[in-house]
DNA sequence: AATGAATGAGCCTTCATTCAT
DNA sequence: TATGAATGAAGGCTCATTCAT
């Protein structure tokens, strides 16, 4: 019992300290983007360089941490919009422009997601396993509801928004949302 | 007299340096993207890295210099797609796609244009000072045959193409081709 | 009765944990050298690395405890090769062919015993405590004998010894051995 | 003319540099090792780490360039010692002397001469490449005039010696002249 | 004007050692 | 006692930029 407790409060310890190397990190990231330097991150976090690493031996496993709450929350918001939204068409189109506003509160992160950089293949490709099945199976649904015609891979729709998103968080003329709509617009099926 | 030729034959050579390293940084922003090593371009023109600096202080400048000839040719391709396309939207199609052309042979250009690097900002306001106008006078063309409806400021639509070339370069599912068509079929205003 | 029973578990758990960190030294040591990372034997040892500083403070330490075994059957095997081999000289030429066997299967052992670091000087204390007597001894019984002159002083010829086994182990073209029997018979009295 | 004094005096300039780096390098290696860290044998020198990584890449390049004048030196006194010394195996151990010289002066090369560092390979390489075809042809006249045995491999004398010569510098106690001329007298076929 | 050597800040990463739990 | 998280010094290496020749 003692020993459980023990360990328990390692564990909330250590908890603790990755959580605030999560906020330190997630906060750099937007004002200098995911390849600040470790050593920024672990003094904003007032750790020393090493905690980061013990907690995050790569940076893309830093990267995939600080974004896999909002991820997920994208991927859950998939099924619901669909049962919620009057079309399948609209569903597709407020999951993107979810998407983007996840993107676009990160700043680098678009960046990062088409940077070729090998380190980040992990990065992507934990963006791609978790949304790429969401966005495919929203756009199916709009195609099979007629409502779209079949101009996009859903890799490819999904790679565009993320790239409108790049650079809008410090540019206040540009409006990915309003391209973003034009595109979906793009998208449908002419009656 | 000799003086006279001396100096001559020194711009002589001087010119065929910046030419040699426009050359070089050309070949190596390709492959290497627009922040190779300063070193390397130097070494690509078979100079001294000084010499680099000699002629273009700043980064950005060797960059704008580098595109400066595609750039031109992009605002020339305006009024000669207007003219010679049967509808203002048609040209303005044909002018995205030229210039998403020109972003996409050029590796890494696209993601210096959205670059936050403050010491790109030269380079920013050299596309918009020559872009803009041309973009925005080919949707006001189509807007004013009433083809489109005004959905997107020129800017934006300019930073919108310039954004989903990113990456293209390196990735084959990704087609920025379909994309902008996409877009511009958004664009359209409902018969 | 109780608290005894668990002191007296506690102390064997304790010396449960000190034989398993010395067998998992005595591994690593073998394959990735005496300096092998104190984490890397917490680990294979499966402790952590507190524990590892708290049975042995320094690292010589620990590699003195691993050795101890090997070191004092060293010791013993003078006297019983002096009263097996039909000579002086033939027990002293198979000690020192044991005596290498000993360094070469340690990778690294020979290396430590000639390092420069002072942290390494309690360890050289040691080996030179137990073993010197017994290697002057067999020198000492062969130049009684009238076999061997007094070229060398016992710590040269174990010194010597020692050096002659470095890299041993990796090295198929290097054999010690041979090397160890020349140096004997530059020994011998000439007859 | 202008041009080349210039690039002569560049030259001159850089080799100064150089030679300072040897001799910085040189000196730390006696007293520290040939691992001491790049910054410290460029502020020895006092130059910064760059001219040290601009004038040897790596490591091993700046070890053999420490000390291949005597190398060079060694491998001249082969045939000069068969030429002047009276007997084949008198020119062997005289050489094997000469070099163990060379070692011991340097601190840490003998070291590093058997170090299973893959960096140091190409080190290793030149010290076999030049001096074991002497010791070679040496060990062969002695064996061809009937003076030794052939008991061991030049390589393996070589490496042998090599390994007496650790340590010697800072132990008074241990002489690698005297274990040289037993191992010596070892190889002397019996009359 | 050209050269390219030199500089040194800056980043990443490892690991011995301490100490709170 | 045992644990292992945290620390931070250390060292390797790169490259933008300056400047003597």
């Amino acid at each position: 019992m003692t020993q459980d407790q023990t360990t328990e409060l390692k564990r909330v310890d250590a908890r603790r300290n990755e959580q605030t190397l999560l906020d330190a990190a997630a906060e750099l990231f937007v004002t200098s983007g995911v390849n600040v330097p470790v050593r920024d991150i672990a003094a904003r976090a007032g750790v020393g360089t090493g905690t980061v690493y013990r907690h995050f031996p790569t940076r893309a496993e830093l990267v995939i941490a600080v974004y896999r709450h909002q991820v997920e929350a994208c991927v859950q918001a998939g099924p619901d919009l669909l049962a919620s939204q009057p079309s399948p068409l609209a569903a597709l189109e407020r999951w993107l422009l979810l998407f983007a506003d996840f993107l676009m509160t990160k700043h680098g992160l678009a960046t990062v997601l088409q940077s070729s950089d090998p380190g980040f293949a992990p990065l992507h490709q934990y963006f791609l396993d978790r949304l790429l099945p969401v966005c495919a199976s929203l756009l199916q649904a709009a195609e099979a509801a007629g409502e779209v015609q079949p101009e996009l891979e859903p890799y490819e729709l999904m790679r565009g928004i993320g790239n409108l998103c790049i650079g809008a968080e410090t540019d206040p003329n540009y409006r990915p949302h309003r391209l973003i709509e034009v595109l979906v617009m793009g998208l449908r099926r002419p009656v």
